[in-house]
Parts: structure tokens; sequence; C-alpha cells
DNA sequence: CGTCGAGTTGAACGACTTCAACGAAAGTGG
DNA sequence: CCACTTTCGTTGAAGTCGTTCAACTCGACG
């Protein structure tokens, strides 16, 4: 984990938004949100925090914001003005090359956070795209800021998520760094089916958000790579594969390819 | 940027450590010291902070800590309680999977902080092991938290950290899922040879501190095709090559090579 | 009804891996 | 101090997994 800024490695391409928009969150002041009331008050933000605490949340009194299907949140470039939430609906976030290429660095579903990414230096190094009509929450990060100054806990929190975020990309760096086609999808289909549950969906069914393009830019692989291992799961009994709709026969199996040779 | 937690894309060997240790840093409280007086004050924690604030820093009095070559500073699955900053020496981080399988997360140098991957569930998710002999500052995070609270300029001082730790993978992650070998090659030996620039060293003529297999495993290839691009880069007369020592010949080469096709 | 995008599947190709052999350097132990 | 082993890096040859290119189906949408 070294910190320095990351010039080189990859120069993102921030430049692609020839004029990087420093628009507000249109439309985001409409609608004020309730933390205390929210049906996802326990995947999201407040989760962990007291009663208090998510009542001073209440009080920041921020908005929402609809997105509709093809519709980016933010874009890499833009200022880093608020923390958004997924209310509902799901989202990619990608990293942009200059020459074009696309690498999809994450699926977010309602209850998540998108954005931390921003606080680095000031913008948004990621562009978020809603995936289906979605709406979000807009927390302005200052007055996340302020709150978390003179409250240990909440500053935790906030830390906290910060560090997900962190291990949440080293687990997708090993899935880049040293696995194989079928171990890649079923990580990436047992993640989705986990996170489909704590929503209250079905684990074993259900439906993809992204296109076989988008599950390949984020797996590291070429979409026809990933359809022919759908193909070889469904053959194997593990999965049944229609389009985007997706049935985990087994799941046992699938855990069993996605780390397959324990000594 | 989704938050929950990693549960199934890697399960981190931490049984690997059969019984996690909780030990503290071994010698850790030997020498106190001083941030201001610090050589690598502008690239180390303190940076973008105000004096009376890294005279704060000072008042932790937090210990310094040597780690002899090939020793671990902490293991994945020990208690998150420091946090690290790097005084001299080279660490890498790694993930393990339970097969055994060593995925290199990132290598640090001098004023740069590891462990912030601890926060997330009170366990470090990764490795971190010297290189060669090093030494460390050991900085207690309930200190650090308790210091940004009622700071708000430390508080997001160290959010700022965490985030670019994210930006930083996103870097790694970009790497590992849309380049060829060539490409992430060049990648790592520019991102080097600006990090050895920035603490003063030469940008062009330097010592590798890892190994073929540790810089294969960083950038998700084995350490044969390492040896063979480096190989390959000396023959475009891009680089010179002699075990571990690199001289950059045609850094302005090597950055094509970066990013081929700029259409 | 025709077009377009998304997904599937086959066949050929190629980049990287695997296996193997070798030399140099560094540590080990008498 | 010198044989010994071990580790590390390089290089070649063969093999493999995923890519590339291409053809085709299906459903959505004007």
């Amino acid at each position: 984990m070294n910190v320095q800024a990351p010039t080189a490695l990859v120069r993102l391409a921030r430049d692609a938004a020839a004029a990087p928009s420093d628009r507000p969150a249109a439309g985001a002041a409409a609608l004020k949100t309730q933390c205390s009331s929210c049906h996802l008050r326990d995947l999201c933000l407040p989760c962990g925090l007291g009663l208090p605490e998510v009542a001073r949340l209440d009080g920041l009194g921020f908005g929402r914001r609809k997105v509709k299907a093809g519709e980016e949140l933010y874009r890499g470039g833009d200022r880093f003005q608020y923390v958004h939430a997924v209310r509902s609906g799901t989202f990619k976030s990608s990293l942009m090359l200059s020459d074009g290429r696309e690498q999809v660095s994450g699926f977010h579903m309602a209850g998540e956070l998108m954005g931390l990414d921003g606080l680095a230096n000031g913008r948004h190094a990621s562009t978020a795209t809603a995936l289906e009509d979605a709406e979000v929450c807009a927390i302005p990060y200052v007055h996340l800021n302020e709150l978390a100054t003179g409250s240990s806990e909440m500053q935790l929190v906030m830390a906290r998520l910060m560090s997900r975020e962190i291990v949440r990309e080293h687990s997708l760096m090993m899935l880049l760094g040293s696995m194989n086609a079928e171990e890649r999808v079923a990580a990436f289909l047992i993640n989705l089916s986990q996170r489909m549950k704590a929503r209250g969906y079905s684990p074993s069914e259900f439906h993809l958000r992204m296109s076989r393009a988008e599950i390949g830019s984020y797996l590291g692989m070429k979409l026809e790579t990933v359809s022919r291992t759908f193909s070889a799961f469904q053959q194997q009994r593990l999965l049944e594969v229609d389009k985007r709709h997706i049935r985990i026969v087994d799941l046992e199996g699938l855990m069993r390819a996605f780390q397959p040779q324990v000594h």
C-alpha cells in the first residue's frame, strides 16, 4: 500500500472529457432524504452507527438524484463533491485509457457507496454509469467531513468504508493477476450471488444488469471468453444461463471451480 | 466502488497463519520519532499538514521498528493496530490464496504508508515483507484517530491517503485487466523511475529490490515473461539490464511502449 | 419488415506459460 | 577457504489458454 500519486502507472483519460464538467449533481436537491427511515440503512453508510449519529446524517438533508439507464452519474475528471449511495438500480464504474480502452472497476448495487476515489485529488478518477434506471443519494462530502469532525465514531465508519474499498480492490487484483477464466467467472458469480442474498433477493437466481463485454472488462477477458465460460459451466451442470438470466444450480461445484486445487 | 465485504471474491488465507498472531510490533517502542524533523516529511504522512498538526503528530511519540530482509512486518490475519510508514528500505505487500498462490499487491519505499487495508475489519488483509533491511515508523491507529477527531485537516489528510491507495489500485487493475506484457513492464518501470526521482535518486538508473518472480506476480505474469520482456526492451535499446541493475536509456520510447496505439 | 445490438459458437492464431537446461552469484558448512 | 547447495536470472522449444475473426441467431425497436 504505497501512497504515491499514480502519475505514471495509468494516466486516466480525464482529458477525454474535453472540459471536465464541474456541474453540480443535476436535480440533487429535489427530495430530502432520511437515513433513519431508509430500508437500506443496514447496508449503507449508517451501518454501524448509533442512533444519534444517524440522526446527524438525517440533519444533513442531502438530496437524491435519478439516473436513467446508460446515463453517467459522474465522469473521470469531474470535480469531486458528492459521495453517492445507490438507492436503486445498478451502476458500473470504469476507468479510461487515453487510447479509448475501458476497464470496468466495479459494479454497485443498492446500499453501496460510489465515488470515494475522488478524494485523492479532488477529482473523480473513474466514471459511474447507470446500467438501468437508478436512483442515488448525493451526500456532499464537505458536510460528511464536518460531521466526522468531533465524532470519532463517524470518522471510523468513513475510514472503514474506504478501507473496505481497498480490500475489495485487492480481491480484484488477485483475480486479475492469478486466476484463469473459469475461476474468474465463478468468483464473479459467487460474489454477485452473495450480494443479492444480502439484499433479500434469491442468491441462486438473478438477472445480470451488465453485458458480456462489461463482465469481460471487469474480469480482464474478452466477451467471447465470458460467453464460452458460461456455456462450459452450463454443460458441467453448475449453471443455467439464458442470456442475462442466471440460475446457480450447484453452488458447491461453482465454489470448487473458484478454488480448484486445494492441496 | 461498492463497499460490501469481500467475502467471496477472494478468501484470504488468514487460516494460513494457523493462529493469527496478535503480537505487538516487536521493539516498536524503542525510539521516539519526530515527524517535524524527518527528512521524509514531505513524502510521508505529514505531507499537507500545517505546523501545529505536525507538532501533534510528534506528540504521539510513536516508535520505530527495524525489519531484516525477508522478515515480515505483519501478516494477513494479524490484528490491525499500527499504520506503518517506511523510513528506509523496501517492502512488498502480498495476498495469499488458501492454495498457496501469492499475489504481490504493491511495493513500498521510503515515505509510503502501509497497512491501511487493515481498518476494514480490524485485521490486516495483506502481508508486508521487507525486501531488504528496513526501518518503519509504527503509528498506533487509535492515536491517529484521536488526533483526527477535532482536526478536520488531519482527517482530510488521512482520508486522502486512503483514497490515493484506492486510485493506485485502480491503476493496477487497469494494468492487469487490459495491458499486454510489454505495456505492463513499461508501466512498472516508469512508475518506479518516478518514485526514485521523487526521493532524490536517479530516475534513469536504479537497483531493483525485488526478484523477477515478485515483479511477475505484481504484474500478473510469469517470471520468465518478465525476464524476456526485459531482454526485448534491451534489444530495442530502451533499457540496459544487468540482473537487478536497471538503466533506462530511452524514457520516451518506454512511454510509447506503455501506450502504443494512440489514435 | 429490416436493422441493429447482444449473445453464441467455430476455427485459426498468437501471446504467454510450461518445461527444461544452463550459468552466475550467494549462502552453507566442513 | 573451498566444495557444496541453493537461489536467481536467462533462454529455447513445445504447449495451452484465451484472443481474434467470422458467421449466425435472437429479440428489440423503429
